[in-house]
DNA sequence: TTGTTTTGTTTTGAACGCAAAGTATTCGCA
DNA sequence: TGCGAATACTTTGCGTTCAAAACAAAACAA
């Protein structure tokens, strides 16, 4: 797919519907002319290699990110996590509360404002980062001999994720 | 994180925690070194954007996903939707439950082998494709600046489901 | 002070996503 | 032919995800 027959396409009215469009529209409704399909599905196979080593120290791939962020930066809000990892605080609240219920963290209102939730490691919580430090680690052997493909990606992904955060606030 | 300093941590013995390797598996630990999270993160982020093109014609992004396979090549069976998605079955059977359930296919067992379930456009389902056509071009609409940048990512996405499909079916 | 609005979080409802278990059907082979 | 293994799909259970609505507390304004 051409930009030009991109452009064929944009210009074209509401309801547009000539033959060119239609050929060059159902050439971009492919699965392989999509950037967002493999970014999809990428984004699941890859959640199911951590899987094996996740389950080894009892965390999902969500709950996995949350504790990086607070082995990080402990004591966050709700909020401050969600603007870390791009999720919502809905999402956030359920993942949280499984982490509490794992006893990896603690949950208190701020003093000062009640409207606050702070996620504060416990001694359990802090503990698992030794065992997590592994995972990296395990995640690289799997990968063998496409580490530097990977290391190429992770740029042009954080540029993605930056215009694609821009692109969701904007509307 | 340079690649001599994974090997660092890769010769490292199973619990090996001197300090210089410690110290390179907590940089491997923040979210910033790695590449499954932006991933992650930029999946999830790109449905947000569909969502609102994907509302007009009332599908949900993996409901989406299995008509393009099926306008492009009609009436498979579960498996060969499956494989073309990198989806589970457990999960198609309820993808495909709603969209019988909205009229945009039929499903019916395989006659010659029951075991089958061949999964059919119906007219409704046909028609939607004219609809649907929009769909990519009011995405590329929202990329505006940025499609030649996603133009690049394709094919190196693409490698890695590759890549990715592998490492998880030869566990 | 007393609404009113804003902010931060949780709840609710619908739809994935996948492992594991269950069911039905067909295949392979003795 | 008959039976155990393999295949294809569905069900169940749990954990996300997110939009929308509900709530509670704090900030603001008249």
């Amino acid at each position: 797919m051409r930009e030009k027959e991109v452009k064929d396409i944009l210009v074209d009215g509401d309801e547009g519907d000539d033959q060119i469009s239609a050929d060059a529209a159902d050439e971009l409704l492919k699965l392989e002319n999509q950037v967002c399909f493999p970014l999809y599905a990428a984004s699941r196979l890859m959640m199911q290699v951590y899987k094996p080593h996740l389950d080894r120290i009892d965390l999902t791939y969500p709950q996995y990110l949350v504790m990086m962020v607070l082995w990080n930066s402990d004591n966050l809000s709700v909020k401050e996590i969600g603007e870390r990892l791009h999720l919502d605080s809905a999402t956030l609240t359920q993942v949280l509360t499984n982490l509490e219920r794992s006893g990896l963290i603690a949950r208190h209102r701020r003093r000062g404002d009640a409207r606050t939730v702070l996620n504060k490691l416990t001694a359990k919580g802090r503990a698992l980062k030794k065992r997590a430090r592994r995972v990296p680690v395990q995640m690289s052997c799997d990968f063998a001999g496409n580490l530097n493909d990977l290391e190429k990606l992770r740029p042009l992904l954080q540029d993605l994720v930056k215009v694609l955060s821009h692109v969701v606030h904007k509307s």
